[in-house]
DNA sequence: CTGAAAGCGCTTACAG
DNA sequence: CTGAAAGCGCTTACAG
């Protein structure tokens, strides 16, 4: 770095023959300058390619325009998961219209760390994606910054979080898969400590229930999964195929793509046909679901709403403007693809 | 914001009835503090929750410990992207070990904006990812900040930049193929003005033509693709269906994943079976490629190994180091699996 | 070991 | 319309 990096204002005042503060004045466009003067100024700035310093004009202004986003996950992938990636996408275009700019972490281990760096860069705000654990939003709340909640579950009604409507979407998978004529189903229900599966799951069992369906009664069968992964699908269903087939169910629902992906592909491998042997449906609406074959009935989440919600409604929250929903719910639809297509007769 | 949102090292330094240099000190770590003035600058910082202010500090030490990583691409997905997404990912994750935090932006038109933000911003380096044109490169070389190019594309022999070895990936993907018994080829390219599509492409025709085959010779048949999506290879095969089956074509060979992947659902869709009618072979390992079915033979292209060292090779960058290599090159290697397996006899 | 002072690069009243 | 001055919250020599 032998070379000079960036001029500074005072540098640019001289070369213009002006003062720092007029300067300042036909940088920012606040405030009077005369023709002359402006043209004087806007010339230097080119000569010397000037780039006024965002940190500077930050230490008075004690605004970065800067919002800091974590996304809270045990593992791989974090931004390049189907449905987080697709939400920080969002989240990245509505700042990029609002004049916001992101700071990226992701955090592993849930610590207050990330948190404290994004406290201590003076971001205006920030979003915290996914699951997070209590103290963390304890934490948070302590330090009176503007933020929200996206995809994450909390009691606590002060919080204003972005979520979608996952127990009512459970209940649209349960109706699509009865209206197929599915009596049997076999469920793979991702991590419980997530709010989006334990809703989607309770959703789905509710309604079946209603139709006269219940674990109880024998035609519903539950799996826990410990992850969400493709691969722990995979697993479970080559660990229980046997089961599966005795037990002669006609519909598998998964809590999300990802896993039902993963038993899909174990029972292609092992010759089932979809659907004609099984009926199969996942949850989000993932980029893949419609790239398979066959392509995967899912329910949709909407990604791009809660990302551009979540960007407009923290820039409220800056704004110091009280009557922010403290909960945004989104709806999601059944979207019928070749998975539980019923055979034609 | 009535309440007070962050305290200054004046008033933690009053609160411990110290000096804001010795306050600085024991907070900083640099020089020295009784054990006495150090346990009261503690406890102060305890009481206050104080979190020193990185922009005050960026501004007299002149470094952010920020990078700024832009990706260029015309359209969603970006982020979400399956192959940038995993760079990104391991870019996050190598910045943080090395003490660095990500400033993220997408440019669909490869403006020169972006980059000025990130000028503005005072990043300590710049990451620029994908494709972007001459005048963007040419734009950041001038403000003497370190950066650095991934998977892009530069005569220019000065910019540091990390690339798969592509040519050298397609012609392993050729060898694979042929060694499978394929002697008639069906390939859907991806956008020329792409390196990596460009490359690929080219790697793999001139293996053919070692085993004598080729375009001139009948045995070859190239489709150009505009786009890089899933979306258009699936059109492409739709529309190029009767071509194809009419040219006896046993293998299809794509320049990604996802062109690989429309074109298979539009033959799964039509009935036709893979391997048996047809082998596909795709490139990138997209997550993807392992959860159709029958999953996709592909080339790996080592995304860890990249978003790691550009981290790395930055960071080398900013301390001014001076032999930087200016060319990093991945391998890849051919992943077989059930798309390209031959028929048991 | 500790403190007073200068300075990083801006903006913002306040005079003129 | 323009400039001098103060100040944002830190760090860093420099004295003591």
């Amino acid at each position: 770095m032998n070379q000079k990096l960036n001029y500074s204002l005072r540098e640019l005042a001289e070369l213009a023959g002006v003062s720092k503060s007029t300067a300042s004045r036909v940088i920012s466009g606040n405030g009077y300058a005369s023709p002359d003067v402006r043209e004087r100024v806007l010339q230097a700035v080119d000569q010397l390619r000037y780039k006024p310093s965002a940190v500077a004009r930050a230490m008075v202004s004690k605004r970065t325009y800067n919002i800091g986003v974590i996304v809270f996950r045990d593992r791989l992938p974090i931004v390049s998961h189907t449905l987080y990636g697709r939400i920080i996408d969002e989240i990245l275009m509505a700042a990029e219209a609002l004049g916001y700019s992101i700071f990226l972490k992701t955090d592993r281990e849930m610590s207050l760390r990330s948190t404290d760096y994004m406290l201590e860069q003076r971001v205006d705000g920030l979003i915290l994606v996914s699951r997070l654990q209590k103290n963390v939003i304890d934490y948070v709340k302590k330090f009176n910054i503007p933020y929200l909640m996206v995809n994450g579950s909390t009691e606590d009604p002060e919080v204003v979080h972005l979520v979608s409507n996952d127990e009512a979407g459970g209940e649209r998978a349960a109706e699509h898969l009865v209206a197929c004529g599915h009596r049997r189903f076999f469920i793979i229900a991702g991590p419980g400590e997530h709010r989006s599966h334990s809703l989607r799951l309770k959703g789905f069992c509710q309604r079946l229930q209603r139709f006269g369906l219940s674990v109880s009664e024998g035609q519903v069968r539950i799996l826990q999964s410990s992850e969400s992964s493709f691969e722990s699908g995979h697993q479970l269903m080559e660990e229980y195929y046997q089961t599966f087939r005795e037990g002669q169910y006609s519909a598998l629902f998964s809590t999300n793509d990802m896993l039902a992906l993963g038993a899909m592909k174990a029972m292609l491998d092992r010759g089932m046909r979809i659907p004609g042997d099984v009926a199969i449906m996942g949850y989000d609406n993932t980029d893949l679901s419609i790239m398979v074959h066959p392509s995967l009935t899912t329910v949709s989440v909407d990604a791009t709403g809660i990302g551009r919600d979540a960007v407009s409604l923290l820039d409220r929250l800056i704004r110091g403007e009280e009557n922010v929903p403290r909960l945004t719910e989104y709806e999601s639809h059944v979207l019928i693809r070749q998975s539980t297509k019923r055979k034609e007769e």
